[in-house]
DNA sequence: TAACTTACTGAAAATATTTATCAATAATTC
DNA sequence: GAATTATTGATAAATATTTTCAGTAAGTTA
């Protein structure tokens, strides 16, 4: 399901900001936080209140449809996340980044941890910081 | 080492500040922001600028003697690191917060992104939620 | 232990970021 | 196409973060 028709079946409206703002976090490949948003939606000569900007925000992210990605600098940002993918691998250089499919075999390290420190497991966060391959190919060249 | 000597080494000063908040940190088990370690401390009759927790946490930060630790609710707040621990499990409920040794075997998973996505990887952020002990045993006995 | 050097702090002000409020607007339903 | 009401935008308020600089105190040397 797109996230469009999760939306209107979550009794949400399709409005303009909200698919302005979606395709935007689509199409840029990298966290992008509330200010950046609004900055580049200016720069496409889309006008749209900052406020929008923070409450759409809000709403994908308590419905799942976007996900905070964090910076090795901590710096936080909001990527859509398509259904079944979790984590992220974000470049350190261009900030890009791309989904990958969760481990099937975080059980091990799960009960590991439980046993270790008595914690009731339900939840984890995994993300992986590196280097993009069109970075690669710059880093190679001598170009950054 | 400890952070003193560390600090030292690195040539900073051991001031009263950085002591305070430091072991403020360290007793509190949960992570703090800046904000809420200003406020912890004047609670405790301890007068100290809001600006010197923000100074003295972004040094402590870049010298990696603490680790932002990131809450399911997208709040970021510090924690203090041993030496060898890098991750946390923080708890969903009083946010108390533990370390549990990096799994070894990370190797096989980061073998896979790396064929999947064509990045290279050079670091991993992992965290995971859940229940601490105190907290099962309260909602055990049905009070929270 | 006293004087010296300079990293560090605190206070105030400037910026930046986030939230609240409410009338105007536009997305959906009928 | 009109009615209903969620959603937006603008303004203002509240919060959070950064900058600046003179005064202070930590570490060093004598």
């Amino acid at each position: 399901m797109d996230w469009q028709t999760f939306l209107s079946q979550a009794g949400y409206r399709l409005s303009e900001p909200r698919k302005r703002i979606m395709k935007l976090m689509e199409m840029a490949e990298r966290p992008l936080n509330p200010l950046a948003i609004h900055r580049l939606l200016c720069e496409q000569g889309v006008h749209l209140g900052l406020v929008s900007v923070y409450r759409t925000l809000e709403l994908f992210f308590s419905l799942g449809l976007i996900r905070q990605v964090f910076q090795p600098d901590g710096l936080v940002g909001y990527l859509p996340v398509s259904f079944g993918h979790h984590h992220f691998i974000v470049c350190q250089n261009c900030h890009r980044a791309v989904e990958f499919m969760g481990s099937e075999d975080m059980r091990e390290l799960v009960a590991r941890i439980q046993s270790e420190t008595h914690y009731l497991v339900k939840d984890h966060l995994l993300q992986f910081y590196g280097v993009c391959p069109e970075c690669q190919a710059l880093l190679e060249a001598g170009e950054i």
